[in-house]
DNA sequence: TTGTAAGCGTTATCAG
DNA sequence: CTGATAACGCTTACAA
């Protein structure tokens, strides 16, 4: 592999001018310029980016949390942070947390090592606590999650208005007996507003929360198919139920189905996310506006590591929409 | 930033007694050992990774190929991947090519300059002849498409056999106008040898190829539902039809019923990879062992990486299973 | 406009 | 078992 030090010898120059070319510097005659060019053409040459992270101390690389990158949800997300981030020129590493705590925080050593330039949390599975100290060796940012205490930018959705339009949805439909389906993660607001929403629809209209409708560890088709069965043989069951996720709500009519109950009519079903599959089965569900959160998230996040921003709590805030399909 | 200078004079010791207990060196006395990791502790020290990659000329790092992260197929090889990377001690650089030769060509300079050790394509969209000379500078390798011409170890399926039982299926079920459909991609095995193995079904059951019946362009949903169109406008459309996806193919049938068709009564419709969605909906299709391919990919790259193999051509092949549903 | 020289933070070599 | 010293390949004051 050909160095620096190669081409600067072969133009017969020094390395510094060498690098000028390199890094287009002003001040440099053209003549020397096309001297350099040819003799890094002549070798192939190609700077080492290694050297030039040490150097420079940076990486030109951005860490995306996801907790698993097969949830539509997520890859959309990552799809669309990918292909921003490439444009602007910069690499995305991707982190599987696999909802784990454990493994968040060993990822996040990353930013310690200095092998990224920062890094946009899509989820957060330990106390912000446990992750405010990695704030200290490089940005951080959140996209989708939120949290109180962070004191960085967050792009998100305002999750309360999340549950709040979907309860009240099937409220409108004349449901009385409304059941709720969420994952297990306590530190999240996502989770936690969505269920205020829920509630809060539900006090306006004057109705009951029952305990026994609130379903948990929701997060797969399987997860959905369990959860039906779990509805069906209630005593008293929900006459609808909101989901926190398509896929959820899908498994869940999947099995309704396959039990021989009709939806809407046994049982209204609401999802969330509106992935491609909602459309397909014919789902009523909240779209989030992925593209743009992921966008306006990288955006922010390479803005902060090239103008060297300080860290600080930003909020960017975007909406939902109500999807109505037939299962409700 | 602590480095590793300031380590070795807090702990009263050189750079390279520090050096030798963070690589886990023997002949350090248990002594000094504890002197440099109390002094790292208090330092709150972590040896910074691009000087590392530079000395050692490795970067932990590998890079993965596919077109789209939100296609299920490849997300799902994502994320095997990933985590088996993880779990070795390697992180992944995400290369989406948007089915772009130029894209591609983009991210293969990450490897001419060191930013990875290697890397993985599942899609290829240039001709071999492009992308062989990328060879010299680290290892390259295959994992679903392949190659001919490719002296690179290859994951893959033998997909000849993938589109002669879904065909043969389809023959079986006493269908002899069976359409076909697929991307656009010239330079994909993948693809034509599923056609050919289409081709191979039909000629035993001695059934007539109509070019009429083979469609294209087909990738997403939106395709699928396009694609219903067009058969629905031949004068002679086939009866059954293969497609490469189930994406396309839950989308043909969501427009089949749209338009009153029934499946599979007026079309049976077979899909390419078993994703969630299949069971879903009630697809027959044809299951990749998606996982599989992923892991015995990843672990062939991290040896070749580790032991420092020469690029040859190693061929590694796995089987598909057809899964019957309603469908068909 | 160009070159010299000093580092970026490690690890490998070699001598002790 | 430990340490001095020389790289790894690049950029950037500073000098000329």
């Amino acid at each position: 592999m050909a160095t620096i030090q190669d081409v600067a010898k072969l133009a017969g120059l020094s390395r510094t001018t060498v690098s000028r070319v390199i890094n287009q510097h002003p001040y440099v005659t053209d003549e020397k310029k096309r001297l350099v060019m040819n003799a890094m053409e002549e070798l192939n040459y190609v700077p080492n980016s290694s050297a030039r992270r040490l150097r420079k101390q940076q990486t030109e690389t951005i860490a995306v949390y996801v907790p698993r990158i097969t949830n539509p949800f997520f890859s959309q997300m990552v799809e669309v942070m990918g292909n921003y981030a490439a444009e602007k020129g910069y690499q995305l590493i991707l982190c599987q947390t696999s909802y784990s705590r454990n493994q968040e925080i060993n990822y996040l050593e990353l930013l310690k090592t200095k092998q990224v330039d920062g890094l946009i949390l899509t989820s957060i599975e330990n106390e912000w606590s446990d992750i405010e100290p990695y704030m200290n060796f490089g940005p951080i940012m959140l996209c989708n999650e939120y949290n109180d205490e962070a004191k960085v930018p967050t792009v998100y959705l305002n999750q309360i208005e999340g549950g709040y339009i979907g309860t009240r949805h099937l409220i409108e439909q004349g449901h009385t007996k409304i059941g709720y389906c969420s994952g297990d993660n306590t530190e999240s607001r996502v989770a936690s507003d969505r269920y205020k929403g829920y509630k809060k629809a539900l006090a306006e209209a004057g109705l009951p929360l029952n305990e026994k409708w609130f379903l948990t560890s929701a997060y797969s088709i399987e997860d959905g198919k369990r959860i039906f069965k779990e509805i069906a043989s209630m005593k008293d069951p929900p006459t609808a139920v909101f989901t926190g996720s398509d896929e959820v709500a899908a498994g869940i009519w999947k099995e309704a189905v396959n039990h021989q109950w009709r939806v809407p009519d046994d049982l209204a079903i609401i999802g969330f996310d509106d992935q491609p599959v909602a459309e397909l089965i014919g789902l009523t569900t909240i779209e989030q506006p992925i593209e743009e959160i992921a966008k306006r998230a990288m955006e922010q996040m390479i803005e902060t590591i090239e103008k060297k921003l300080p860290s600080k709590r930003k909020e960017i805030q975007l909406d939902f929409k109500l999807v109505k399909r037939r299962s409700t």
